[in-house]
DNA sequence: AACCTACCGTGTACGGCGTACACTTGTCAA
DNA sequence: TTGACAAGTGTACGCCGTACACGGTAGGTT
């Protein structure tokens, strides 16, 4: 229904806009981001074009190729890295970007988790992240550890540690906090901190935001300085 | 078969050994090791035990219940926090040691990521592993960004960025990487770099646990400072 | 005009999954 | 003896991914 085009206005005659690859990948991305991961299943996908599940093993080989052609849109949404930046800066931005993209789509990186093999679009933003450290002036060895270092901060993301998506109001998440605090004094604590330390926050609760580019500085810092040692070693 | 107990020798009469929540987790856990959390169902852990899927639900309320039990026996595995070091190597063993745990159960931390809420064993995992910031000179305000900070690596893990579990030999792995050198120079690059420098590895290829540690290292290096920094700030 | 050939969507079917619900069976206290 | 309760059973439902044989349709060749 939603998918035919009127050759002309009042005929019957009504063409499908044809299936094609791009199509089914950014309409299954659409499905995830809009009910879930979880949910978005060949049927589901098939129906949203009034089509038989089938029709769609024209395109993809199966649900695992869905799936990493999904990961390739959105690793498409990352910015290309910039070229008038020092490195520090311009890896931070890319990573914020990766991030970004991450963040309007949270599946993805759960989805990233499953993967077990890159796909090349994946495989041309490592290339091309290895580069950024290596234009920077690491060595190989070190921009090998670095990639390792940053982990899932390369790809834009990090545990989230239990996201707080949890369907309690807020009244109710105070009481069960303070009903913790013998349980879990040091949870306790911790929660009462942030909870009071509205200042630099809107509303209690802490800023992800803000705990994602301490981290990364925190790293960013650490490699730095390892670059900088072994300039003075080999001068 | 295998669960039945003779209660005397040569005699029909069997027993079966009951199905407990215990029992039930723990050869989820070893069915999870052997054949992966993909292929685990709740009908080929009910064969395990020589019994009707059905049964299982009198012990675990549902499949998420029994994911988020077997992270509890996974979790379980960690050591307790060594009271006698200063902080800096009370926590690093500590994640070195859920980092163990969770290399044992491979599947355990992507499971772990599909979790929504942390059950009380996990909740008492992260309090002590506050504390332990706590007890070591950290303001709460710093403990609260080591937490996350720390990230990924807190749960023993980060990601090994597609863990090299390709099927393809040795052999044909560096004709793949060679053939990709025009494609991803800076990727190549690095292979080379690795597969070269056989001196500090055992084989060509990375060495997995240094790399955690070089990461592990730089946050806790990092935190120190930002630690010290606010020690001298405030005298 | 007749026919062949590719391609693309269809229809049917299979085996597997989680689990709701009503049932039998075994155990033990009263 | 009975009767309650817990533990395991049997059946069934609605999902899922996808194998496989089929039909229709458009374009090129004869």
């Amino acid at each position: 229904m939603a998918e035919r085009m009127e050759t002309e206005p009042g005929t019957e005659a009504t063409a499908r806009v044809p299936l094609s690859r791009e199509r089914i990948l950014r309409t299954a991305v659409e499905l995830a981001d809009r009910d879930g991961v979880e949910s978005l299943s060949m049927r589901k996908l098939a129906l949203e074009f009034g089509v038989v599940p089938m029709a769609l093993y024209r395109h993809v080989a199966n649900k695992e190729e869905l799936l990493d052609g999904m990961l390739d849109v959105v690793v498409g949404e990352i910015d290309p890295p910039s070229t008038d930046e020092d490195w520090k800066t311009a890896v931070r931005d890319r990573i914020l970007s990766a991030r970004r993209a991450l963040l309007r789509h949270p599946w993805a990186s759960r989805v990233m988790e499953t993967r077990t093999e890159p796909t090349p679009i994946v495989m041309a933003y490592m290339d091309s992240m290895i580069g950024m450290f290596r234009v920077g002036g690491f060595t190989i060895d070190l921009t090998h550890h670095a990639m390792h270092a940053m982990g899932s901060r390369l790809m834009g993301f990090s545990q989230e540690l239990f996201n707080d998506n949890s369907d309690t109001p807020p009244e109710m998440e105070a009481e069960m906090y303070t009903a913790m605090a013998d349980m879990y004094p040091s949870i306790y604590e911790l929660y009462l901190a942030v909870s009071h330390d509205d200042a630099s926050v809107v509303g209690p609760g802490c800023d992800d935001q803000f705990e994602f580019e301490f981290a990364l500085d925190l790293m960013l810092e650490g490699l730095e300085r390892h670059k900088d040692r072994v300039r003075k070693e080999e001068p």
